[in-house]
DNA sequence: GTCTATATTGTGATAGAC
DNA sequence: GTCTATCACAATATAGAC
C-alpha cells in the first residue's frame, strides 16, 4: 500500500508540484481515505521526500544500466536523454526533481535536499561520460566536461517545461538530438 | 496601486509559482488588507494572466532593445542570455514563464494561454536571429534555425531550473556561453 | 490499516460600511 | 479604494473507534 501511495504521489507531484496537490488528491487515487495516508507517511514533507529519493535510486539504477548496455558516450548520453523521453510521453510528465526544483523557495529543507541530491548524482554522471567521450575523441573537446554535462542536464530538463508550455514543442529527444549533433565528431 | 499589486504578484510566481501565493501573501507585501486585492483583480486567475502578460510585453520590448543596439546574430543571443542571467541574479528568481510552464496542469485556461504566447514569441524571435545568422554564415548551419531557437530557450530556462535545485550551477549565461560556443563560427 | 470525526488554519471570493 | 466581517470550502494533521 505505501508503495501505491508513493505511485500517485510521484504522478501528481510530476503534474502539479508540491503545493499542487493534497493528501486527499492522493487519498483518491488509491482509493483510501484521507487520514490513512497519514498512517503510511506522517507528514506532506515527508512523503515527497520519498517520492524524491525514491525516484532519484530508480533514475540511478537506470543510469547503471545505460553503462552496462551502451560502451561508447555518444550512446550513452543518447540513451540518457531517452529517459527524459519517456517520462515527457506520459502525459508530457515532468521530471520530479525538474519540478520541484522549480519550486524550490516552497520546499521543506527535508524535500530540497532529495533534490539537490538527484542533480548532483546526474552532473556527475554526466560529466564523467562526457569527459571518457573526450578522451576517446568522440566528444568534441572544445569545452570542459562539467560545463557541457551541465548544459545537456539543463537542455533536458528545460525541453520538458517548454515542451509543457507551447504545443509545438518537440520534446527533449529532439532537443538532445540538435545539441548532441554539436557535440559529437564525426568519423 | 494596480501596478504595485502586479509586481508584488510578478515575485511571487517567480518564487512560488500559481498555487504556492495566495492574494494574503499579495496583500502583506503591497500593504493593503486581502479583500482589497480583489478590487483590482476580480480572480486569481485575471490576475496572474495580467502578470504574464506585462512580462511577456515587457520581454518583446527588451527583444526590440537587442536588435536595436546588437547588429549581428551572436551578439544578439549572448544579449538575450543576459536577460535571463539578470532574472535569475535577482534571488534564483524564475522566468515568470518558466515557471508557470512547468504547472500548466495546475493553470487556467487564462493563464495557460499567455504562457504559450510567451514561448511562441520568443521562439519566433530567435528562430529569425538564427536564421539571420546563419544566412551570414557566423552561425554552424548544420541544423534548422528553428531547431537551435527550441534548443537554445530550453537550455536557458533549464538552466534557471537546475540553478534553483542545486547551488553549484553556474546559471543560465555560463549555459549560454558552452553552448554558443559550439554554434559560433570562428572568424 | 482503515475508518469517522474533528481541530485548526488557510484559501479565493463576496457584502456592505466608510 | 480600502476596510471589517463573513462565507464556503479545502488544506494538513490528530484522536480514537473498529
Amino acid at each position: 500500500m505505501a508503495e501505491r501511495v508513493l505511485d500517485a504521489a510521484e504522478g501528481l507531484v510530476q503534474q502539479h508540484g508540491y503545493s499542487g496537490f493534497s493528501y486527499d488528491d492522493v487519498a483518491r487515487l488509491v482509493g483510501i481515505k484521507k487520514p490513512s495516508i497519514h498512517h503510511h507517511f506522517a507528514t506532506k514533507s515527508e512523503l515527497v521526500a520519498c517520492v524524491a529519493r525514491r525516484y532519484t535510486t530508480r533514475f540511478g539504477k537506470q543510469l547503471d544500466e545505460i553503462e552496462a548496455k551502451q560502451a561508447e558516450a555518444p550512446a550513452r548520453l543518447m540513451a540518457y536523454a531517452a529517459l527524459f523521453e519517456q517520462t515527457f510521453a506520459k502525459d508530457r510528465s515532468l521530471c520530479v526533481c525538474g519540478m520541484l526544483g522549480a519550486q524550490v523557495q516552497s520546499l521543506p529543507d527535508e524535500v530540497t535536499h532529495e533534490v539537490s541530491s538527484f542533480f548532483r548524482i546526474n552532473l556527475g554522471w554526466l560529466t564523467r561520460v562526457f569527459s571518457e567521450g573526450q578522451r576517446a575523441k568522440l566528444i568534441r573537446s572544445g569545452r570542459s566536461s562539467q560545463s557541457l554535462a551541465e548544459m545537456y542536464l539543463c537542455a533536458l530538463e528545460g525541453a520538458m517545461v517548454v515542451g509543457r508550455g507551447v504545443s509545438s514543442s518537440r520534446g527533449p529527444k529532439q532537443i538532445s538530438q540538435t545539441l548532441l549533433s554539436q557535440l559529437i565528431v564525426d568519423r
